[in-house]
RNA sequence: GGGCAGGUACCGAAGUGGCCAAACGGGGCAGACUGUAAAUCUGCUGGCUUUCGCCUUCGAUGGUUCGAAUCCAUCCCUGCCCA
C-alpha cells in the first residue's frame, strides 16, 4: 500500500510547517509510516490552540498514514516547561488519568481511532514510564544525554532567563524523548510532529533514537497559532475557547470563529478545516463584507469537526436569526435557562439577572456594565442600576438579556 | 550553608508611614463608528452597597504606631553570586 497524498506538500501547502527535521522528510513519507503527536492530559478538555496538532494527525491519517494520540499521563505529572514563564502546578494522578481519557475521546470527534493501517490508537505513557525504576531508567537513557545540550534547549534557556527551572521540569524533556523511542520499539514509529515549542523535545527523541536503537526518526512541528491584530489565539471575553461543550457551550463556539479578524479568514481556513485549497483561497479573498460569509463557511466547518453536523448546523442558524432584523433568539443553542413566574412577580434586580445569566462575574461588574450602557433587555437600554426586571419586561414568554452587541442570554418562562 | 537582590491587582511595573483600592503601560469589558471585521476615539477595569460609606487585597504570620503596601521580627518562596 502506498500513501494517496503526500503528507508534507498538503502541511506546507496549508501553512501548517514550521520546522521539520530534514530536507528528504517528503520522500520519506512517500512510504506510509506511524507518526505521533503527544498532548498534555492538564484539563479535562483541550482548547482550541490543540486543533492545529489534531489535525496533523487527521491529515497523517487522511494521506495514509497511521497516526498515535499520545496522552501525557506520566509526563503532565511533571509539567512541560517549553513557552512557559513559571512552573505549572502538579496534577494529582487521579487527575490527569481522568482528564486523559476526556481528551482521547475529544480528538476522537476529528481522528478516526482503528486497528487497521490508518486507524489511529491512544496511548498514554504513564503505560511504559509511570512505574519504572529510576535507576534502570537513569541507567538506560542518562548517558545518553548531555547537559550541556540541554542547556542550550530554547525550552531550558527560557526559563532560565525568566524565574528558573526545576529540576522536575528539567526532566520533561528526557521523558518525552524516551517516549519516542518507546513507541519506535513498539509500534515501529518514526514520525513526531507538534506544535513548534515542541521542536526541542522532538529532537532530543531523535538524537536518542540514533544513539540507542541506531534509527532514523523525523520530526515536523507545526507553528504556532496567532492573531492577525497580534492577541493571543484561542482567547474570547470569557476566557479559553475550549473543545468541549460544557466548558464552552456551541453558540459560543461557532461565534468564536464568526467573530475572527478578516485577516486571520484564510490561515484558519487552511489549519483548521479540510477545504480544498482552491476554496481557502477563494474564501479569503472575499473583500469587503463579502468576506462575512467566508466567517459563516469558517465558523460552521470548525463547529461541524468538533461539536458534530447538528450542532454546527443548530449554533449557525441561531446566530443568523439573532442577528438578523427580526432578532429570533429563541433558538436551543442560545444560552438560556428557566425563570420561575413568581420571581419576575416579584421582581429581579438587573444586576442579580446579569449574575445569574452569567453575563456579569460580581454585582459590581453587571454595574459597570449597566452604567456603561452595554445592557438591554430585548430592545431596551437598561442604564439604571437598580432597575428591577418584571414580568411587565417578557415578550413572547421569554426575556432576553444583552451585554453588548454579541453576548446574550435567554430566560424561558418557567411553565 | 553564606552574601546580595527581590516577592504589589489578569500581566508588566511604580509606590517606600497618612493624600493608596494603590500611578502608568499592556490585556480585558463596554460605548461611538462599522460588516457579528480591523483601525480610531471615549469610559470602565477588587468586593458589597441607590455615587455616602463599609469590607478584603500589596508573599505569610506576629509586632511597633492614632494610622502600614510602606517600619521591625520570624518564616516561606524566587533570582544572582559564593561554597
Amino acid at each position: 500500500m502506498s500513501v494517496t497524498a503526500d503528507l508534507f506538500q498538503v502541511l506546507n501547502e496549508r501553512g501548517m510547517v514550521a520546522q521539520s527535521t530534514d530536507e528528504a522528510i517528503s520522500e520519506r513519507l512517500a512510504k506510509p509510516c506511524v507518526g505521533y503527536i503527544g498532548f498534555d492530559p492538564t484539563a479535562d478538555s483541550l482548547h482550541v490552540g490543540s486543533l492545529v496538532p489534531i489535525m496533523g494527525l487527521a491529515w497523517m491519517q487522511r494521506c495514509g498514514h497511521r497516526p498515535l494520540v499520545v496522552v501525557g499521563g506520566a509526563t503532565a505529572l511533571i509539567g512541560d516547561p517549553s513557552g512557559k514563564s513559571e512552573m505549572r502546578k502538579m496534577l494529582s494522578r487521579d487527575d490527569v488519568a481522568a482528564n486523559a481519557a476526556a481528551i482521547g475521546d475529544q480528538i476522537g470527534r476529528v481522528v478516526r481511532f482503528g486497528d487497521d493501517a490508518t486507524g489511529a490508537a491512544l496511548l498514554n505513557n504513564a503505560d511504559w514510564l509511570a512505574d519504572r525504576s529510576w535507576i534502570d531508567f537513569l541507567r538506560e537513557v542518562g548517558p545518553h544525554f548531555s547537559v550541556n545540550r540541554m542547556l542550550t534547549m530554547d525550552s531550558v534557556k527560557g526559563r532560565m532567563e525568566a524565574s528558573g527551572i526545576s529540576f522536575l521540569e528539567f526532566n520533561y524533556m528526557v521523558m518525552q524523548a524516551y517516549d519516542f523511542l518507546h513507541l519506535q520499539r513498539s509500534h515501529g514509529c518514526t514520525l513526531q510532529m507538534g506544535g513548534q515549542d515542541q521542536w526541542g523535545n522532538i529532537v532530543m527523541g531523535i538524537e536518542l533514537g540514533r544513539r540507542i536503537a541506531e534509527v532514523s526518526l523525523a520530526g515536523l512541528t507545526m507553528p504556532l497559532v496567532t492573531k492577525a491584530d497580534g492577541g493571543k489565539f484561542g482567547k474570547s471575553e470569557a476566557g479559553n475557547i475550549w473543545l468541549s461543550a460544557d466548558r464552552t457551550p456551541v453558540y459560543q463556539f461557532y461565534q468564536f470563529w464568526r467573530n475572527v479578524a478578516d485577516a486571520d479568514v484564510g490561515r484558519f481556513l487552511s489549519f483548521f478545516t479540510f477545504l480544498e485549497m482552491d476554496q481557502v483561497n477563494q474564501l479569503a479573498s472575499a473583500e469587503g463584507r463579502a468576506i462575512n460569509e467566508s466567517k459563516e463557511v469558517l465558523a460552521f466547518e470548525i463547529t461541524k469537526l468538533v461539536h458534530g453536523e447538528a450542532a454546527a448546523q443548530q449554533a449557525q442558524a441561531d446566530a443568523q436569526k439573532a442577528f438578523s432584523a427580526s432578532a429570533d433568539v429563541t433558538g436551543d443553542s442560545i444560552p438560556h435557562a428557566a425563570i420561575a413566574a413568581s420571581e419576575l412577580e416579584a421582581g429581579i434586580g438587573i444586576l442579580a439577572l446579569l449574575v445569574r445569566a452569567e453575563l456579569a462575574k460580581s454585582n459590581s461588574e453587571a454595574r459597570r456594565l449597566v452604567q456603561g450602557g452595554g445592557v438591554r433587555i430585548h430592545d431596551a437600554r437598561i442604564d439604571d442600576p437598580t432597575h428591577t426586571v418584571t414580568t411587565a419586561a417578557l415578550q413572547d414568554g421569554y426575556l432576553l438579556l444583552r451585554a453588548g452587541k454579541k453576548r446574550l442570554y435567554r430566560f424561558d418562562l418557567e411553565a
